[in-house]
DNA sequence: CACACAGGCAAGTTCTAAAG
DNA sequence: CTTTAGAACTTGCCTGTGTG
């Protein structure tokens, strides 16, 4: 059952309501990670957490290093800040160690051509030049390595999940890659404890009140890892019992529920809906359908009023402008309004007027 | 030359059952 | 109780092709 309480605390310590972040940058911090497999919803997730950023400043942040998007956590992509690339990819990427064995059976994919692999992409990238993904499948292909049946976009994860490669800036709409510890020469050290540790402090900051269960899920640890780095920063967080379950918040935080009459058009995949395991209490579960067909796959961008998922969203962007259509699962009443102006944040986020705008 | 459309490809989740 | 393994399933981007 949604909880009101459990709404309002989430959405002040995501940095949606309240104090506003300055910078993306800050908006990757707080959170710990913000999931990215769709590049143009997580921007957006981004630049509506901040005072006033454009979707300019937010991939100009990518292009200053400030934030990479790589594949750390569940072995999907994410932002991260930079400087902590290394030590998230490190912490997960032994969890993704027999999946990964598996694929490469499936792809026929030998260590000896996977460190193949590795010598042409790294010669290819050595000098912070940032390379294209068509380029760089072009490359393996002229050394004889098939790239076909998803065999080329697994080699380019796999790169990734081991800490070589990472995305660079967007050139044009292709993406590119770059060489992290070039790209990034400053990235942080730290131990298994310590990451276990930081990572839980940056998840339940920014993702307060959750469940151990919805950390251990987050970052794809098991539940007795989770528990560990939990311990280890406990002090820093307080415990609430919500329907009987054990929720873990910021101790600094809002203890009264604040505005019930908030706005807001997330991004699919946004962090509010996806940085936890249990979704129920900001929806009522006989919706989850509607945000992922058979509730999997990919995730519609959601409506969210009070703190509570009221229905989904979608634009097309045109070249005269951003057409909206909201889709709520019952009738807004006069929350519309509201939901219009949300709709002017996002077109003054993306620089385009909104052309059509209908629910 | 601009645009529409079709096809191929890609991403990521949850569920179940079985094993440790 | 926790972890592992496998299966099912969708939307949207990108590219190539055809049409006016």
């Amino acid at each position: 059952m949604p909880s009101r309480i459990i709404a309002n605390r989430r959405l002040f310590n995501q940095g949606i309501t309240g104090m506003k972040h300055e910078t993306p940058e800050e908006v990757v911090r707080n959170l710990g990670a913000v999931q990215a497999q769709d590049f143009h919803q997580a921007v957006w997730g981004i630049g509506l957490r901040t005072q006033s950023a454009k979707i300019s400043d937010v991939e100009q942040a990518v292009i200053d290093r400030k934030i990479v998007l790589t594949w750390p956590m569940r072995g999907t992509i994410f932002f991260v800040p930079a400087e902590d690339a290394k030590w998230m990819l490190k912490l997960t990427a032994s969890r993704l160690h027999t999946n990964d064995k598996k694929k490469q059976a499936e792809l026929e994919l030998d260590e000896g051509t996977l460190h193949q692999c590795r010598a042409i992409i790294g010669n290819a990238l050595r000098g912070c030049s940032p390379v294209s993904r068509p380029r760089l499948i072009e490359l393996l292909e002229e050394a004889g390595i098939s790239t076909k049946n998803g065999r080329g976009y697994y080699i380019l994860g796999y790169l990734g999940r081991t800490g070589m490669i990472c995305f660079g800036p967007h050139e044009g709409k292709q993406q590119s890659f770059v060489l992290l510890d070039e790209w990034v020469p400053n990235s942080r050290e730290l131990s298994l404890e310590e990451s276990l540790a930081e990572l839980a402090l940056r998840y339940f900051t920014g993702h307060g009140p959750a469940t151990i269960q919805d950390f251990a899920w987050w970052v794809g640890l098991t539940l007795t890892e989770a528990k560990r780095g939990f311990e280890a920063v406990q002090s820093n967080f307080r415990l609430d019992f919500v329907n009987g379950t054990e929720y873990w918040s910021p101790v600094t935080g809002p203890s009264a529920s604040a505005d019930a009459d908030s706005a807001f058009l997330l991004p699919g995949f946004d962090e509010y809906y996806l940085g936890y395991k249990d979704r129920s209490a900001i929806m009522e579960s006989e919706h989850d359908a509607k945000i992922a067909p058979f509730r999997n796959g990919v995730f519609q961008p959601i409506m969210a009023a009070g703190g509570e998922v009221v229905g989904i969203w979608k634009r097309e962007i045109k070249r005269s402008g951003i057409e909206i259509t909201l889709s709520p699962f019952s009738p807004l009443g006069d929350r519309d309004e509201k939901f219009r102006e949300a709709a002017k944040h996002y077109s003054d986020f993306m620089g385009l007027p909104i052309t059509r705008i209908e629910s």
